[in-house]
DNA sequence: CTAGGGTTAG
């Protein structure tokens, strides 16, 4: 559970040590927060109740900025704005087009204020640019306000570079063109250009006036750093000017805390706002999924709910990406409700979670059938059906999807082709995968990471090419990664190649000494090949690193309930029950020719455990899953540790005994056994 | 006199 205490003090003693903006560095880049896989183990999910009423529709016009007067001009311009106020952007240009055709029109301050709305609402490059051009032809003179709605427009269309050089020619400058200009740099991710130019205005109006718009974007920009000091000193400022009680200055706040990797300052943050709004408990528990809390988050939820606090599109987003790690279906169920009933369900971001966690959790029906009633689509929610398709197995299926969405005009990126390429290694798509990855920069212009270099030395792997897959490497533009010696080293374990695995070994340990994980692929290997004394070798330098192995765990989830098994365990109230079916299953499984393996892939037992392999945690749990509930219901698991070979044969003849799908995440990748057969081609 | 600010998905 996450702190509450006492915070304040400590975080206002830190902020005042800090000093002035004067030395605001600008170095760059402490590591990314990458997210571990989770599993959760308690909460019961609550319905979200239904709160007010959202017209999705584009007619609504409720929340409209209003143009500055009522319309006073006429024809063609007055139209215009009209159809603005109306939020109908795209009409309202192409009437502008038919304006400039015609010449002879009026066009004041109003229509270009409109116009401007429609460009950034439209986010039309081409719009911009007819606008701005049509304004200076025809001799228009902007007075200072239109002249930053001008910056403005030319900003939110992602036009940097004329948006600053606009904003250098400017004859008159003020802190509204400033902050427009700065929030530009910070959302195209200049965040030192951004610090730069803040110091710049600084300096030049000595402070005065600078408020907390301006140090909201700034705070987004010390967030963008992933460094806590600038964010710190920034705090520091705010606090003496006396301004750090704004309620978007809090929410910076808490999420640039969070983002440079201190939750207990963001949930300080959190706990000094006297009201809480919506994008505060959305920033909190964002913070909190991000430092891999997730049940903390969850329970944050909850207080939300119980506090009052309206939902959005936001906290729905969030809530199924962390159902996501959990794996919670029933969760991830009420907030997909949630998300319909509160009339959020066409949100491009809430869905894309809702397929990337439908798929994740072995329900690729429904993933395609949420993204399939999508109306706008991009690459993300492609990704995330694409990588679905391929974790289930069904590598032609994510082929297909690929060519789809280059069909449909959507541009592929680096995450598209590691889901793509994985899908094809998945399913040994050999002639697919290397045609693809070939295109890549052939014809998509994205550079081959090491990620998807990995991918392929895996696809050599399955069909037994080692000597092509050291090549791979060893010819790669960049300086091998420790992923791309992993997927040879896996692969030299499969093929049982010792002389190449070791060479695999040898580079991991020197890139990555302290990783407990690379010893035991190393382990595995050792032990397939029933090399002991190896083996043993392993496992002195472990000891002496004082790494210690974990020992292994699976979750699973029944009737919105989670429960969690260890080896052995026989702390489960139905313990007997358990191990009775468990024997009955490995009875029926050994007539279709299971029999039992001596080389653990996965030492995490003890070796006199080692005889009670028929009780890993997976098989218990599955025993325990099939037990309570209905037959044919699917199972789902998730194993801390990479699932080992014996309990990967037998879970596979046990889902076809009987005829249950079950679906296990496990430290290395997805498993959906079937029929007698796994989504993951026997290659781990 | 207006305008500029915070949170989400692979």
């Amino acid at each position: 559970m996450w702190k509450k205490s006492k915070p304040h003090r400590r975080l206002l003693n830190k902020l005042n040590k800090v000093d002035t903006l004067a030395e605001l560095p600008m170095h760059l880049k402490p590591p990314h927060n990458t997210l571990e896989f989770t599993a959760y183990k308690g909460l019961k999910p609550r319905p979200v109740p239904k709160q007010s009423k959202i017209e999705l529709d584009g007619e609504k016009v409720e929340d409209f900025d209003k143009p500055r007067k009522s319309s006073s001009s006429s024809g063609l311009a007055g139209q215009i704005e009209k159809l603005v106020v109306y939020k109908r952007f795209k009409e309202a240009l192409e009437l502008f087009e038919i304006l400039e055709c015609e010449g002879d029109h009026e066009v004041g301050g109003s229509t270009y204020d409109a116009l401007v709305n429609a460009c950034i609402g439209s986010r039309s490059i081409r719009g911009v640019k007819r606008v701005f051009s049509f304004m200076i032809k025809s001799g228009f003179e902007p007075d200072q306000y239109l002249r930053n709605r001008m910056l403005l427009m030319h900003v939110k269309c992602k036009m940097m570079i004329d948006a600053r050089y606009l904003f250098d020619e400017m004859p008159e400058r003020n802190l509204v063109s400033w902050n427009t200009i700065i929030g530009g740099l910070v959302d195209s991710g200049d965040y030192v250009e951004a610090f730069r130019l803040f110091i710049t205005m600084w300096e030049e109006y000595s402070g005065l006036g600078v408020g907390c718009r301006s140090f909201s974007t700034m705070i987004r920009a010390a967030s963008g750093l992933e460094v806590i000091y600038p964010g710190r000193q920034l705090h520091s400022i705010t606090v003496k000017m006396g301004i750090a009680g704004d309620v978007f200055l809090s929410c910076a706040l808490i999420d640039m805390y969070s983002k440079c990797g201190s939750i207990d300052d963001a949930q300080c943050v959190f706990d000094s706002m006297p009201t809480k709004t919506t994008v505060g408990w959305n920033s909190i528990i964002a913070g909190y999924a991000l430092h891999g809390y997730s049940e903390e988050a969850l329970t944050l939820y909850y207080e939300m709910l119980d506090s009052g606090a309206k939902m959005d599109h936001f906290t729905f987003s969030i809530i199924i990406r962390i159902c996501a790690r959990l794996g919670s279906l029933e969760h991830a169920k009420q907030a997909h409700a949630g998300l319909v009933r509160n009339g959020f369900g066409l949100d491009m971001v809430a869905n894309s979670a809702l397929v990337d966690f439908y798929s994740k959790w072995g329900r690729i029906e429904d993933a395609r059938n949420v993204f399939e009633k999508m109306p706008l689509k991009n690459v993300i929610s492609w990704n995330a059906l694409i990588a679905g398709y391929g974790n289930h197995g069904r590598g032609m299926e994510a082929v297909r999807l690929f060519h789809r969405m280059n069909c449909e005009g959507v541009m592929p990126n680096h995450v598209t082709f590691l889901a793509v390429l994985s899908a094809c290694s998945y399913s040994n798509l050999q002639d697919y995968g290397w045609e693809i990855f070939e295109s890549m920069s052939r014809d998509h212009k994205v550079k081959p990471r090491a990620m998807h270099y990995a991918c392929m030395i895996e696809l050599l792997g399955r069909e037994g090419h080692l000597d092509e897959a050291f090549a791979l490497i060893s010819d790669c533009p960049f300086k091998p990664t420790v992923n791309m010696w992993a997927a040879l080293l896996t692969a030299c374990r499969v093929n049982q190649n010792l002389v190449l695995g070791k060479l695999a070994a040898e580079k991991i340990y020197g890139m990555e000494p302290e990783k407990l994980s690379n010893y035991v692929v190393l382990l595995n290997v050792y032990n397939s090949l029933g090399k002991s004394e190896e083996a043993a070798s392993v496992f002195n330098t472990l000891r002496k690193k004082g790494l210690r192995m974990l020992p292994a765990c699976t979750w699973i989830e029944i009737k919105k309930q989670s429960y969690v098994f260890h080896s052995g365990d026989k702390s489960h109230a139905q313990a007997k029950e358990i191990y009775e079916n468990l024997d009955k299953l490995m009875l029926k499984i050994s007539k279709h020719g299971y029999a039992p393996e001596n080389n653990t892939l996965l030492p995490d037992v003890d070796k006199q455990e080692g005889r009670l392999q028929s009780y890993h945690s997976e098989k218990l749990a599955i025993s325990f899953g099939l037990l309570n509930t209905q037959e044919s219901t699917p199972l789902h698991l998730v194993q801390s540790h990479r699932i080992c070979n014996d309990c990967h044969n037998a879970v596979k003849l046990i889902a076809m005994v009987t005829n249950c799908k079950i679906v296990v995440r496990d430290a290395s990748r997805f498993h959906r056994f079937q029929d007698g057969k796994c989504s993951c081609g026997d290659y781990w």
